[in-house]
RNA sequence: GCGGAUGUGGCGGAAUUGGUAGACGCGCCAGACUUAGGAUCUGGUGCCGCAAGGCGUGGGGGUUCGAGUCCCUUCAUCCGCACCA
């Protein structure tokens, strides 16, 4: 071959892997298994662009190199098919979204086998396909047919539970249930007395009818149906999650968001919250992202009390992190929706409390963010009883106070926390301060500019907990408490059940069918319910969703299917399982494939995954391993975020009202307005006028100002989009450079966990590089110079230099770096005119996993069979890079002055008679006393004078 | 406000365990070849200074023979969360 021609090489290498289906892979006991995981991909119609690829090229470095290592390596690639956007174009279109979401995988598909990936693509999952969603419906069913045991604390069938409820009721069982069912219980179906709690005899349970039955077991089911208040978008006609909606709008498309009460369904992620946070502990993922999961999870320990309310039954539920202030607590507070308000208010204070709820309600969660230093709230003229002294406290509602977390009702100890405190002051409430900073003095609180957030010190005005310390008064009021039955101590989570209803078309479809108004699970051998024909991808005009458009959307029995969908995270939750043995049509995947590839040893993806797919997967993946059908707790091991590539705008400045645009150093000088211009005209920052010209008609005529005759663009940092003009896509970069030069740029420019700018121009020095290897092999006339000589020292040194740089670099994730040693490699080799196959050979093997079209194609040039992928990574020998001597570099007072060779086995003493002998020295010592001479072997010299 | 991360040349970045700061690449400068160069090759390139030398890892302070790296403090930028009881 003449020249290094890398259309030719990469189109030739592509097809032989896909003819010989180098990279599938079998479940092999005589090696050991690696799992390698890229965040699998939503095809949107766009297609890739560079940033995409930078996560699968450095995974598939990583797989290659493992298998060079020996290892066996999953590495599936497939696509998370449903989505928004494919049914947005099916709703503008009537184009089918399984006709639009083909058509983007295939180019997908085709942008991706361009950059010369080594997945097995015989394993490809798409969560669209019915093959695939029959078992996501399968695990739906199971999350259906099992509670959580709190005694045994892992997921049981229901069916054990009905057993228990037959033969004890539910007394004696601990479930986590749907919080204060009972309260919100149909009180014609379940006559229950108010005290109850929801307990009900085993007599009773068999006296229940079904429906009776069916509705209590609903409380305990891991995927339940329930009245929830739900982020409603009129606009999209469905229900979006809480990280689908940004300040009151939908993230995709920016529509108005609003609260609404619906019946949904939600899985009991909630059960598994300690599991979820204790897991954490226990996988190597970045510290950020751990931290982010350990807030969502939000675990805070405290005390539930109980308050008494004058003149009424009811007893109010409060949580508290701080027990040990109960006696500072002056007043309480509800929020506005809290289910007692109505009841409790008094008649004269009915008409301010009635016109604050409704106030708070319609206002926006943009509203209650952007003002959350105005403090707003209304007395109801009801009191509590402070169970601990007996107290009279007034209780208010305020909007503070949330209805999501905890009870929705707090006991205020204004003396302490700084909210309440800010409470207290406007409304004019009593202060009372129950801790003291140690060493100090109680002071008046009505002198106070703020709260004392006391985390310790000792406490004061708190009956028999006085002069405690705070953790000992949490520890005496929660036994106090428990003893005399006026609360307990408890956990509270933050995390909540994740809503698992969409109002939409392109989703799974539920595999539910009612009967007498109750849902049933379809049975398993009637999976997958595929999705059926519509009309058309929009809700009935009645309100209900898309499915109801269908014809016979019934059993065969003829009861009627669920017409909700499941979410974009459905499809997701357990993709990572059905990668081990994707073509099962018997079962999710088979125990021996799980019990081969276990977990996934290599999981990489971008961090906006942290709370949503993170949490729902290991959660999804623990409830499967309860049901003991996976043998891993925790399903990503080891987890790296790939930071963001930023695209690099560039800029023009016209002259306001004219067609004439000024040069980027001179635009100061007149008044101009700044606009995005497409980074392909622009080389160098230096704009190509003609094109420019080319470009839109209005700038046909375009008049420039010119600096040394060139036109300088401005340029800026920003997100590569369409409309700044400034995305790069891995087509016309592969089509100039090829992929192996692609792919080493992507490494090349930076770590990969950073979010770092993409610079067009950086990559012809990855090219050149490129080039400069192909030169080793052939001179300029296209002639194969490689030799059979001996190498020689130097050349052995620089390559086992680099096989140990390599490794070293590649075990710990610094891509950038491997490619700086391979150029530093090929540069020396080129200095030293070696063209030898030995050296050349290994060489070659260490680059593959980087750029393996060059790699395979040079591999056979040198005569091999070809196939690099699975030979021996070269082994490191220390013997070549030992050295004599060694040049130390030669410090006075810790300042570097000049270097000195010496032999490496010069004892200390020596040493350092031949630096002070030296004449170099003098100058630095300059008649001082010499106090010291530090010498450390092999690093550095200092002399102290 | 809380939590996390990051600050090193004109730019991306390197320095893995406290031991030669700026590897490698871009850009820039000079030169060679050339009809030409946005091709290729060679050399130079942290800043100030003619030089000797001095100054340099956001700022200030400390520990140390020696600090980009450790400690304290402060500033800036980015990300996440945001009345969480």
């Amino acid at each position: 071959m003449l020249e290094y021609n890398h259309r030719e090489i990469e189109e030739k290498w592509q097809k032989f892997w896909a003819e010989n289906k180098t990279f599938k892979c079998e479940v092999d006991h005589s090696k050991p298994k690696y799992y390698v995981l890229d965040m699998f991909p939503y095809p949107s119609g766009a297609g890739l662009h560079v940033g995409h690829p930078l996560g699968y090229i450095a995974s598939d470095i990583y797989s290659r190199y493992k298998r060079l290592k020996g290892f066996n390596v999953l590495h599936p690639m497939g696509f998370d098919a449903h989505g928004l956007p494919a049914e947005q174009h099916a709703i503008d279109t009537g184009t089918h979204p399984a006709i639009t979401t083909d058509k983007n995988i295939k180019r997908y598909r085709e942008q991706l086998d361009r950059i010369g990936f080594s997945y097995d693509w015989d394993r490809e999952v798409r969560t669209s396909d019915p093959q695939y969603y029959k078992w996501t419906q399968w695990t739906f069913i199971q999350l259906f047919k099992h509670w959580y045991n709190k005694k045994t604390d892992k997921a049981e069938t229901i069916e054990d539970l009905v057993k228990e409820f037959e033969t004890k009721g539910n007394a004696e069982t601990v479930a986590v249930v749907t919080p204060y069912w009972y309260k919100s219980i149909d009180k014609n179906l379940f006559p229950f007395e108010e005290d109850r709690d929801g307990v009900f005899t085993a007599d009773e349970w068999k006296d229940m009818t079904e429906k009776q039955k069916q509705e209590m077991l609903m409380n305990y089911r891991l995927a339940y149906l329930s009245d929830t208040m739900v982020n409603w978008c009129s606009a999209l006609g469905t229900v979006l999650a809480n990280d689908e909606v940004k300040d009151c709008f939908s993230e995709r498309g920016g529509h108005p968001v609003e609260r609404k009460l619906m019946k949904q369904w939600s899985l009991r992620v909630s059960a598994y919250a300690q599991r979820l946070l204790d897991g954490l502990d226990k996988i190597d993922w970045f510290e950020s992202l751990k931290e982010m999961q350990r807030y969502w999870i939000g675990r805070s320990e405290g005390g539930s009390v109980f308050f008494r309310i004058k003149g009424f039954e009811d007893k109010l539920e409060v949580f508290t992190t701080r027990p040990d202030t109960l006696w500072g607590a002056t007043f309480m507070v509800l929020a506005p929706e809290h289910e007692l308000v109505e009841k409790i208010t008094t008649p004269d204070r009915k008409e301010a409390v009635k016109k604050y709820v409704e106030w708070a309600k319609n206002r926006s969660e943009r509203e209650r963010q952007a003002e959350t230093k105005k403090i707003t709230g209304e007395f109801t003229g009801a009191y509590g009883i402070n169970p601990v002294n007996g107290e009279k406290i007034p209780i208010w509602i305020a909007d503070y106070v949330l209805t999501g977390y905890g009870t929705g009702a707090i006991m205020a100890v204004p003396a302490h926390d700084s909210r309440d405190f800010a409470f207290a002051r406007n409304f004019n409430l009593p202060i009372i301060q129950v801790v003291v900073k140690e060493g100090e003095e109680p002071t008046d609180t009505q002198t106070w500019e703020d709260s004392y957030d006391a985390k310790e010190g000792k406490m004061i005005n708190s009956g028999f907990i006085n002069e405690l310390d705070v953790k000992d008064a949490i520890k005496a009021t929660i036994k106090y408490l428990e003893e005399n039955e006026l609360g307990y101590g408890t956990v509270n989570y933050r995390l909540r059940d994740a809503i698992f209803s969409r109002q939409r078309y392109w989703g799974e479809p539920f595999p539910i069918y009612y009967k007498d108004g109750m849902p049933y699970a379809l049975d398993e051998s009637k999976l997958p319910l595929e999705l059926p024909e519509v009309d058309k991808y929009l809700p009935t005009r009645t309100g209900e969703p898309p499915l109801a458009r269908a014809e016979n959307w019934v059993t065969e029995d003829g009861y009627p299917l669920e017409t909700n969908t499941m979410p974009g995270f459905a499809g997701s939750s357990g993709y990572y399982l059905r990668y081990m043995d994707s073509r099962n049509d018997k079962e999710y995947f088979s125990r021996e494939a799980n019990e081969y590839w276990r977990d996934i040893d290599l999981y990489l993806g971008g961090d906006e995954h942290a709370t949503g797919h993170l949490i729902y997967s290991r959660f999804w993946n623990m409830f499967l391993y309860d049901l003991g059908l996976v043998c891993e707790e925790e399903p990503f091991k080891k987890l790296i975020n790939q930071g963001k590539i930023q695209g690099r705008s560039s800029f023009v400045y016209r002259k306001n009202g004219t067609n004439e645009f000024v040069s980027y150093n001179l635009r100061k000088n007149y008044d101009t307005t700044r606009l995005h211009v497409d980074i392909n005209l622009v080389d160098n920052d230096v704009l190509d006028i003609d094109a420019f010209r080319k470009w839109r008609p209005e700038f046909k005529n375009a008049g420039f100002i010119l600096e040394d005759g060139k036109y300088i663009c401005g340029w800026e940092i920003e997100k590569m989009s369409k409309s700044k003009h400034n995305v790069q896509n891995p087509d016309d970069l592969i089509e100039k450079y090829g992929a192996d030069t692609f792919r080493m740029y992507e490494m090349f420019l930076g770590p990969l966990e950073n979010h770092k700018p993409w610079d067009t121009k950086g990559i012809e020095g990855v090219y050149r590089f490129i080039k400069k290897l192909w030169r080793l092999f052939y001179d300029e006339k296209g002639k194969l110079i490689v030799n059979d000589k001996q190498p020689n020292e130097k050349e052995l040194k620089v390559l086992h230099q680099t096989i140990r740089k390599i490794q070293e670099d590649i075990e710990r994730f610094s891509f950038n770096t491997a490619v700086s040693q391979f150029m530093i490699c090929v540069n020396e080799l080129t200095d030293l005119k070696c063209h030898k196959k030995e050296i050349l050979e290994k060489l070659v093997i260490l680059i593959s996993p980087y750029a393996p079209h060059i790699a395979e194609e040079l591999w056979s040039v040198l005569g091999n069979e070809p196939g690099i992928s699975y030979v021996a990574f070269p082994e490191f020998n220390e013997e070549y890079i030992k050295e004599n001597i060694f040049e130390y570099p030669v410090s006075f007072n810790g300042k570097m002055r000049f270097k000195l060779e010496l032999p490496v086995d010069m004892p200390k003493d020596e040493i350092e008679k031949a630096v002070l002998a030296e004449e170099k020295s003098q100058k630095y010592i300059a008649g001082k006393q010499v106090r010291k001479v530090i010498i450390v072997p092999k690093k550095i010299i200092n002399v102290v004078v």
